[in-house]
DNA sequence: CACTCCCGCCAATTA
DNA sequence: TAATTGGCGGGAGTG
């Protein structure tokens, strides 16, 4: 208003004119308008006419903001302000008069005006809410601070909640790193998780007074009160706040808010008063807060409402109670989540977030499988959790392992909290589950499982590693061996499931069959940088898993294992690259270099793997089988890869190893060609019928081609059989950067000539081809699961009939499928080449440019039809009745058309 | 007066 | 040791 009046009365000076605004001109005229008292007296009448008031009035109208700003020089923006009057009124003040204003301005801004809540918009506005998933955006606090016009505290207090959100995350000192809203649902649907567990229980208990409690209560019955929801809200909690048990983060304002919004995700009515959360999260055991303390809540709470509010996801209401109307916020943010709860949901009515479990599961297993395996994967772990570990020197420590998990989970930033508290949810999950209950009852998963898998864990053991096993977890494995079960019995329908987390429909086509794979498939990954094309690769993983398994026990579990990694990772990916751009937002070097740490050492063992693994059994020798081992290790691996795809190429590679041995025997003539003949070669001799085929071009590599063959899963059969060998070698791992340099190209008709398979059917998906030539030659980029591997590498390998070169196979297979999935980012280390493809474009190029992630899954899926070749399918299925029900249908819809 | 919550001291952490 | 983070609570602005 004041804006107006002066504008109007700047120019007019006079302005006897209105008597209407008379405040306004009041306040206008004097300050800019020497000019008319004399108007202004009349008018202004009403009011204190002192052109003193005048200024004040203006003053506290126009902006503080203003002043501070011209006092820094900088700029407004007027986005940020545009709701409320300030936007305009700086706007105009500074275009309007900005001599005056100074004077006016003196005075101080109103409070509002200051608040965080507003300074937070205005910090959103600066960045886009779904920045490009290639562009990563650096905040500088410093930087932030002086353009708003604030000190840095305040900007502390906005960047530590929307850290909690994984809106940002804190890439260095001073440096935080933003990535917008790509990954809010999944990070509402783990705090939702953590909540649950947590919270569920409590509320209930605890609280009645809100609504809150019970939704759940108990869905887990583990959320034991006390010990287990710690741990799962470390696990939500990206601090390390295990690490450091008490210090001052473990107060901080991150973990303040995560937990808030736990409360309101819990709540039923999504509405939580500002005295019952203060008191939740006062969580001193006592009751007696102590009021200071709970004032000091209280004042907190309202800090990072603002910021909530400022990110829409809260707004602030009022309940009224017995004792009367209390403050108390509503959520009026997104309740669902739509990436992976979805998909997860369609599966399991539970709700339970399966991501999370599986993500917990991949921990799991890795820790489950060997002392070492553990250790990596701690580290792993650590690495993965770049941000915060960094950050906080605390977590790094290895304590006990659950501590470090904790820590771990603390520590990771965005990603790896995700990931962490997935697996921490995973984890108390799979506890309450141990057995199969929480498998089955929440998760598609479960439905997988039921459907097609049976016990997971029981598949494992086979194996030969009964530690790797027993050990692990069933809970880790747990869920792994869903994925992988239902793989095996149903690689189909598994296949499909995963492949299209984040497209149901896509899923349910794909499946053909209702079939409960789902779920299975994809494993959830928090972070999006992980897509890994849960589809393609448990397809692959089916087939290759399926041929295996028969082959051998083994290897059944190592399909497993990779299943689980790869379901994981496709969830991810669905998950991930549904809402938005699925690589990149995330993934921040930090993740990358974690999992690339995490990796590297899996890549160490991996690389034995896969050329060694004949070595490597004997060398190891350890437990009852070297082979068994390696599997271990790559389930370990994957494991903890399991959110990168590394890990799921570990596993695959093992079986795909073995397959491609045999394969490669047989196929070593024919290479790349006709895809599905390989494969249906591969099947042949195989005792399993390798579902996916994974043609390579020639060891050039120039391209890799992944063709899934007939069934769904065109193994990686990789004409390359010869370079089967090479992909004994180990895993590489591609820095993300890396990766963009890969060319994958999933999608579309392999590019290769190799494959002829590849028909069209394969739009995009169904054929991987990677041209990765380059990759291959040089560097191992390897699909996970799939084939890529590079044939290059190690020529000989494969010396394992079983294991050696096979990865590739295995690989390649995943990759076909999911060909999209292949992050770059993290290297995958498989013991296998990996090949990473990042979903984002590469994947996208083909199908859909537009969704990517959508597009994926549809494009796979989808695809089929497009793909065609009918033909070939029938091959396949011919060779491969089995897969031929829903995974055919992934295949052929995804990828696997190529035939 | 109660509700909000800004402000900035100053300790814990980091570099 | 200096700088960065961020807990914390006094106390002011608002209604």
């Amino acid at each position: 208003e004041n804006i107006f009046d002066r504008s109007r009365m700047a120019p007019k000076t006079p302005i006897k004119n209105e008597p209407i605004d008379l405040s306004k001109q009041k306040g206008c005229t004097p300050e800019r308008n020497p000019i008319t008292p004399v108007k202004i007296l009349d008018r202004p009448q009403p009011d204190p006419w002192t052109p003193t008031a005048n200024l004040k009035i203006l003053v506290s109208a126009a902006s503080p903001d203003m002043r501070d700003r011209e006092k820094k020089k900088e700029l407004f923006r007027p986005i940020e302000n545009s709701e409320q009057s300030d936007t305009p009124d700086s706007l105009q003040y500074d275009i309007v008069d900005d001599s005056t204003v100074d004077e006016f301005e003196k005075q101080r801004p109103s409070r509002k005006q200051k608040s965080l809540g507003l300074l937070c918009q205005k910090f959103l506005a600066r960045y886009p809410n779904y920045p490009l998933s290639t562009e990563k955006t650096t905040i500088s606090l410093d930087e932030v601070a002086s353009i708003l016009g604030v000190e840095r505290r305040r900007i502390y207090d906005i960047v530590n909640v929307l850290e909690s959100l994984h809106l940002v995350s804190r890439v260095a000192k001073n440096q935080y790193c933003w990535h917008g809203q790509h990954n809010l649902s999944q990070t509402l649907k783990m705090l939702q998780e953590a909540g649950e567990l947590q919270y569920g229980e409590l509320m209930t208990s605890q609280h009645k007074e809100q609504d809150l409690e019970y939704k759940f209560g108990e869905q887990k019955k583990e959320t034991v009160p006390d010990s287990q929801d710690r741990p799962l809200l470390d696990f939500s909690e990206p601090d390390c706040s295990s690490a450091s048990a008490n210090s001052r983060k473990d107060k901080s304002l991150r973990i303040m808010s995560q937990k808030f919004v736990m409360l309101f995700l819990v709540s039923k009515t999504k509405t939580v008063t500002l005295d019952i959360a203060a008191k939740i999260l006062i969580e001193e055991t006592q009751d007696t807060v102590d009021h200071s303390k709970f004032k000091t809540k209280v004042r907190r709470l309202y800090d990072i409402a603002n910021v909530l509010t400022s990110l829409g996801l809260i707004k602030k209401v009022h309940v009224t109670e017995e004792r009367g109307r209390k403050p108390a916020f509503k959520w009026i943010g997104p309740v669902e989540f739509p990436e992976k709860t979805d998909e997860l949901r369609e599966h399991c009515p539970t709700s339970d977030p399966l991501p999370g479990t599986q993500g917990e599961a991949c921990v799991q297993y890795q820790t489950s499988a060997t002392g070492k395996q553990r250790f990596t994967r701690h580290t792993s772990f650590n690495s993965a959790q770049p941000c915060e570990a960094t950050r906080r020197k605390v977590s790094s420590e290895p304590n006990s392992p659950r501590e470090e998990k904790q820590a771990s989970i603390v520590n990771s930033d965005e990603n790896c909290s995700k990931m962490i508290n997935l697996a921490a949810v995973c984890r108390q999950k799979i506890e309450e589950d141990t057995g199969n209950k929480a498998c089955d009852a929440k998760t598609v998963l479960n439905s997988a499982k039921n459907s097609n898998i049976t016990l997971p864990l029981s598949l494992l053991p086979v194996p030969g590693d009964s530690d790797f096993c027993v050990n692990p977890l069933p809970q880790a494995v747990f869920p792994v061996v869903q994925a992988d079960v239902p793989s095996f019995s149903l690689p189909i329908g598994i296949s499909s499931q995963a492949s299209h987390p984040s497209t149901p429909a896509a899923s349910k086509t794909e499946n053909g069959k209702p079939t409960l794979v789902p779920n299975q498939p994809f494993l959830c990954f928090p972070s999006s940088s992980l897509f890994m094309l849960c589809g393609g690769l448990q397809e692959n993983n089916l087939n290759e898993l399926l041929p295996t398994a028969g082959d051998l026990g083994n290897r059944s579990a190592e399909a497993q294992a990779a299943v689980f990694p790869t379901v994981c990772q496709k969830r991810s990916s669905h998950k991930c690259s549904s809402p938005s751009t699925p690589v990149a937002d995330e993934e921040p070097a930090a993740k990358k270099q974690m999992l690339e740490h995490s990796f590297l050492p899996l890549s160490l063992v991996v690389p034995k793997k896969p050329s060694e693994s004949p070595k490597a059994e004997s060398s190891q020798g350890s437990g009852s089988s070297a082979a068994v081992h390696l599997e271990t290790d790559h389930l370990d691996l994957s494991s903890l890869a399991a959110p990168e795809v590394v890990a799921n190429k570990e596993p695959t590679k093992p079986l795909g190893c073995q397959e491609q041995e045999k394969p490669s025997q047989n196929k070593d003539p024919d290479e790349p060609p006709p895809g599905n003949e390989h494969v249906s070669k591969e099947n042949a001799n195989q005792p399993f019928q390798p579902q996916y085929l994974y043609v390579q071009p020639t060891a050039g590599l120039s391209s890799f081609n992944f063709l899934f063959s007939a069934n769904q899963a065109p193994g990686a059969i990789s004409l390359a059989t010869n370079q089967m060998p090479s992909l004994s070698v180990p895993c590489v791992m591609v820095p993300s950067a890396a990766l963009p340099s890969f060319p994958l190209v999933c999608s579309p008709p392999f590019t290769s000539p190799l494959s002829p398979v590849p028909d069209g059917s394969f739009s995009a998906a169904a054929s991987t081809n990677f041209s990765m030539s380059s990759l291959a030659s040089t560097t191992p980029v390897f699909i996970s699961t799939t084939a890529v591997v590079t044939p290059k590498v190690s020529p000989a390998p494969s010396v394992d009939p079983q294991q050696p070169a096979q990865p590739a196979l295995h690989l390649s297979p995943v990759l076909t499928r999911s060909y999209s999935a292949v992050k770059l980012d993290s290297p995958v280390c498989m013991g296998h080449p990996m090949t990473l493809l990042k979903l984002q474009q590469p994947s996208s190029a083909p199908l859909t440019p537009k969704s990517i992630r959508p597009a994926h899954h549809e494009a796979f899926f989808k695809t089929p039809g497009s793909l065609g070749d009918p033909v070939a399918w029938k091959k396949n299925e011919g060779n491969q009745t089995r897969n031929a029900s829903s995974v055919q249908r992934r295949l052929e819809i995804s990828s696997t058309s190529p035939d």
